[in-house]
DNA sequence: GTGGTCTAGACCACC
DNA sequence: GTGGTCTAGACCACG
């Protein structure tokens, strides 16, 4: 289902969070599918439950998924976390365009960075 | 000089770290100029100067500044660090073109972004 | 594991690196293999831990080894050092061949020598 | 005479060894030549004459320079120096041709860098 | 138990 | 005075 990677230097417990993020926001896990049990998942990645346990956790108060007791985890509508994901992220690419402006890097070449990264995504994946 | 935020859950050195390299790239700090030492700066943060040191030592293996044993810390030219810098900020406008992307915001609302963000500088501060 | 030259000049944290990269090197910690805690470490080379912990981080930022928290240290693959570490060698021998050939130490001399460390090496090792 | 560079790691005293015995190996400086007093290389150099003076104790030490009270320093026989200086340059190209054996650089490749050392200064200097 | 950060205080080399 | 190293001891996050 996911690949961890040990070199990576963030918390098992993030990197898990952040691959089932990414599958959720890929709508590769549909709204209300059920999420491998933290046994489960556990089991699969060779990880403690505690950790799988931790990651859906965040999850959850991020408003990624809901759980139900003794049923397990499901993948939540997005409704709920598309709108601050969407500020977010257009955050970051305030931030990053800043950055950008310091260093004097022109504002054209930035677009075409944007539009280098849409095209690609459309082309390889759409 | 700089400011600590103790609310940011990031390493303090980190802290230390990024602001004074912000300060550098925006060119307060000028070329060769002499940098408070780590006593002093640790003083007027109330940071201990191991502490200070550590930020001083990632400044300097990231060719932000150079350090001269007995004499002090002292801003390195830019065109040292300018390319890495560049590129580096170019990847996470990438990463962020990424995400945007898989959430379906349209490339023109990036694109809008980023345009504000430049107007905004040029208008505020240029 | 290693040990220390007290009389060695240079700080404790650089001789446990450079010992330990030879280690990496010469094949002697293996790909994956994990290296002993920095508290561990720290005893038995009667050594604090934080010294040890430098070393680590070292050798980290070098592409050597990585590690997880909370797990330990691992050797990292030789594809990312490799390269690298081959420039830097090739590099040393081009200053060491320009002082032999200002002292007008002749070039058969020379080559004369390197021979003599790789059958030296060849049949004492390989 | 010679030139300083502050962004170099070492000290300075070092520095101004090394460049010195630079000039001396090249021949440049020859036999029995009168060096600049501290003081007045310490003006031209914008460098502390404690500093120079340390220089000039070490290069005595090494055999490199003589000194007469009250007259001055200057530049000893070639004799003096001249088989412990080869000794160590052989010396640090044994140690790095085994550094080369150790990552699996072959010895062509090595013989064929110190050619090319030795052909580039022969034709660039002589 | 693992690594990571931070402090307080010491000592050294350099200028 | 400057930076650089080291120690001892503490606390935190991770698994």
């Amino acid at each position: 289902m996911i690949q961890i990677d040990y070199k990576d230097k963030r918390p098992l417990y993030e990197q898990v969070e952040e691959r089932l993020r990414a599958l959720i926001i890929k709508d590769v896990l549909k709204q209300d599918e059920k999420l491998p049990s933290v046994r489960a998942l556990g089991v699969e990645l060779a990880i403690n439950p505690n950790t799988i346990q931790r990651a859906y956790a965040q999850l959850e108060s991020n408003g990624f998924i809901y759980t139900v007791k003794g049923r397990g985890n499901f993948v939540a509508s997005k409704t709920i976390w598309e709108d601050s994901e969407k500020k977010e992220i257009l955050e970051a690419i305030k931030t990053a365009g800043k950055k950008a402006w310091q260093v004097g890097i022109a504002i054209e070449e930035v677009i075409q960075c944007i539009q280098n990264v849409y095209s690609t995504q459309e082309g390889g994946a759409g």
